[in-house]
DNA sequence: TCAAACTCTTGATCTAGATCAAGTTTTTAC
DNA sequence: GTAAAAACTTGATCTAGATCAAGAGTTTGA
């Protein structure tokens, strides 16, 4: 399944046939299946990860065993804990398949490298954390603004088709309600 | 002042005299009086802003007037709407002065030139980015996961010094509860 | 220097969404 | 194919935090 992220690569970027080489001889084709980690808590995370095939979700559990999904990640997404990455500690994240997923990896230090040596993989890499950055401004100017009606409307609207691959419970978690609670919200608003 | 921004950059980054040079050419000084607007919602952001001087609050007003505050910006940060200057597009936010303010600008152009010809630079800019997505994350992480009181420890805990420069109103805006609710906290957590 | 305008506190009441508890439907795995 | 486990719904009740209202500081600016 490398040629996705190649298809992603040529889409975003111009690279000649030899930075496409280099790129790919650095690629690890990793599978999961459904419910299989990626990260779990407490491990520190060392890769750049990319779909290709699937879905992924990132979570902290707290103390009473309850689960909070930070994000959904499907295909030509990237994932990963960042934080942990960066700051080399144990990630307080966990991050499993909700479907059967395929990713590419590529270990950080391969990563950085490929950054250095091709200007245009390092600007292609800071334009999606750009991108990554106003998504995560948005999801806090909703979370501060909405009513939990509205975060459920602004969901299905900004990411259609999510709704129909990802458990209800988990989209109601990432949305900061419960289960129940998301439950009425639909009901009510399939009536209108 | 440009000389705070100044030491920031000697902090952050390995520049040669004539590299320090460039970056200073570009600079424009700006003074905001207390509540005065750097940017108002419907225009288009057009700057990179660091903060020499001051504080600064980002936020949004909703349809019945309430105002939601999604940032708060001191010395030594930057500030401004990535997305309405990635995007080319009218702002949602406002931007004013808590206190009197200096910064120093950059036009978007001049500073994107400034990341090409100086490689150091744009690897500050990244490094940037990159925290300010993490902490991002954590503050999605924390809006989750934490009761109200929580959230006001977490955010004394994080940024002290903040709490004695801004109206307590802001902060409940920016922690997304009334100012009763956090005037109650308050009350509650001295006597602990 | 003093009145007007903010800012913060406190109390009473209300409500969106949580929690608890049972079903019902759908999916999974042997 | 079917039993067990997940996933979802629905109802009854509860509660953290919102809203409304009024008073007590504190700042501000002419």
């Amino acid at each position: 399944m490398y040629e996705i992220f190649q298809k992603y690569l040529d889409e975003k970027t111009e690279l000649t046939q030899a930075e496409s080489e280099r790129i790919q001889s650095f690629a690890i084709i990793k599978k999961l299946r459904k419910r299989q980690y990626l990260l779990q808590e407490g491990d520190v995370w060392k890769y750049d990860a990319f779909i290709t095939q699937g879905c992924v979700r990132t979570y902290t559990v707290d103390e009473k065993g309850g689960e909070h999904v930070n994000n959904f990640s499907i295909e030509n997404w990237w994932t990963g804990d960042r934080e942990s990455l960066m700051m080399q500690q144990p990630s307080r994240f966990n991050i499993d398949a909700i479907e059967d997923t395929e990713l590419v990896l590529f270990t950080h230090e391969n990563f950085e490298l490929l950054c250095k040596e091709i200007p245009a993989f390092n600007n292609m890499v800071n334009a999606i954390l750009q991108r990554s950055f106003i998504a995560a401004q948005n999801r806090i100017q909703a979370s501060l603004t909405l009513t939990a009606e509205e975060k459920y409307l602004n969901f299905i609207n900004k990411y259609p088709g999510f709704a129909s691959r990802i458990p209800q419970a988990m989209i109601a978690s990432y949305l900061g309600m419960t289960p129940e609670t998301l439950s009425r919200i639909r009901k009510q608003t399939a009536k209108k």
